[in-house]
DNA sequence: CGGATTTTTGACCAATGTCAAGACCGGTGG
DNA sequence: CCACCGGTCTTGACATTGGTCAAAAATCCG
């Protein structure tokens, strides 16, 4: 069992993004192409920075941000993993998304000016917090800032109608798996083996899925050989197989 | 039947939107709260006109853009319906969205840089044009319009969540129903009683469910009472029991 | 070690999809 | 004005995926 069953090797579990300097900043974050490529002007990038705030840690049940709380900052995950969810009136659970580190949270709070959602860690998280205010005054004076601030919610639009669509359970779970495996390879971590850090239940609950289903299809894709499953840790061992279950879900 | 069978009367039906004139623009366009509201700067007002490009008539099954095509420009609806839909690699349809006067599309084109679905005219419309290039450049210059922009795409994205959830076919027609009755009334046209204007196949598809199904509910919803449907003419005469039938899709 | 939580597994069931046939509707042309 | 035609919509009979319920097994922590 290659990278399974390894508690002492710490590579592509709770990976941890570079921390950044002064000058160059968190390699896997989201706003690592304004920053990164040469061009940008020392003042600028420094005022980037001057409006992060670094913050955490978080434990797995912590909330990052609440439901209906005052919007006032955008967060970009460091590290770990941070689950959205929504409750409504009766209680019933609605989970909208898992977010890797580099990626950004809290852009869907923007236009109601409130969180739409509970934002909680599934384990160890630290987070970038950039100050909207500040944030769109950069935008205002730094055309790729504002660039980047628009594809990020752009970006958004289109993943959240990724999968909407009407698929089988299995469609969705290897859509689903794919999915994770291509996030963690686009900020370089290791991809073809990982974490499940979230329940069976709210990956269930985010595939509109029973998380017995849940629980049969992944024993099934393991015995079909796609898959080596051994708890919350997972091996993609048939990625191709995967992908053609997958592919009418991820088109792109 | 109120308001049902009266072809004569052009009042819910069809709709078009006021065209402005070059101190007032259309009143219920997507950038109306900007330019309207006293304040804005007559040469800023200007310059939001110049790059505003009025395009149409569309009809019914016309393109408006197409799913690759190089991104250029944001559009919104001035007249008519328009509906976004996917094709995957063997053509199975996904319906995104329908869209109203005064909302925008090709918002989801802006980080691809190409547009990631089909934007096609249900009956008869009209659109503005606005180029994306020369708005985000307005944008910097404008805290208002560049706000305004950040509004839009972040109210998109919860508008994705919203029906993504997993419900029974009631609550998602009653959703469906009571939601379209909703941004008609926000933009200021009936809402007690409407067309529909797309066909019952794309009602099913966007709400995941069998065109037969689609059928049977609103059949049923007629018989207790909750609205009426003639063809494709409907009213809501029980909105409170659509509510309650909508309340987990439609919070807030 | 022990209790709580999560996951798995099996048996059964129901909501919704599929298939097929017929009704309806609007437009067209004789 | 009416008959026909293609597309849309409705309805019924039946099939099936995935959900529900219940219980056992595994896992996690303290």
């Amino acid at each position: 069992m290659t990278q399974l069953h390894q508690p002492g090797k710490l590579a592509p579990h709770n990976p941890i993004a570079d921390d950044g300097d002064d000058v160059h900043f968190c390699s896997t974050c989201a706003f690592g192409s304004v920053c990164l490529p040469a061009g940008l002007d020392k003042i600028a990038l420094n005022e980037l920075h001057m409006l992060v705030e670094h913050v955490g840690p978080f434990h797995a049940g912590d909330h990052i941000f609440r439901s209906g709380e005052r919007f006032g900052a955008l967060y970009a995950v460091r590290a770990g993993m941070v689950k959205t969810r929504q409750l409504d009136d009766e209680g019933h659970e609605q989970v909208l998304g898992f977010h890797l580190p580099g990626e950004m949270i809290g852009l869907d709070a923007i236009h109601p000016a409130k969180y739409p959602c509970d934002a909680i860690a599934l384990d160890t998280v630290f987070v970038c917090r950039f100050s909207f205010p500040a944030l769109s005054m950069l935008a205002a004076k730094i055309p790729d800032v504002q660039q980047r601030l628009f594809d990020l919610l752009s970006a958004d639009i289109g993943k959240s109608s990724r999968f909407s669509g009407d698929h089988t359970a299995d469609e969705r779970l290897a859509a689903f798996l794919l999915d994770l495996a291509n996030r963690y390879a686009a900020r370089g971590f290791a991809s073809n083996a990982y974490r499940l850090v979230m329940p069976r239940a709210d990956i269930a609950n985010y595939l509109r899925l029973a998380a017995e289903t849940v629980s049969r299809v992944l024993r099934r894709f393991q015995d079909q050989g796609l898959i080596r499953v051994d708890g919350r840790e997972l091996e993609l061992t048939d990625k191709p197989a995967l992908l053609k279950l997958a592919r009418h879900i991820l088109r792109d």
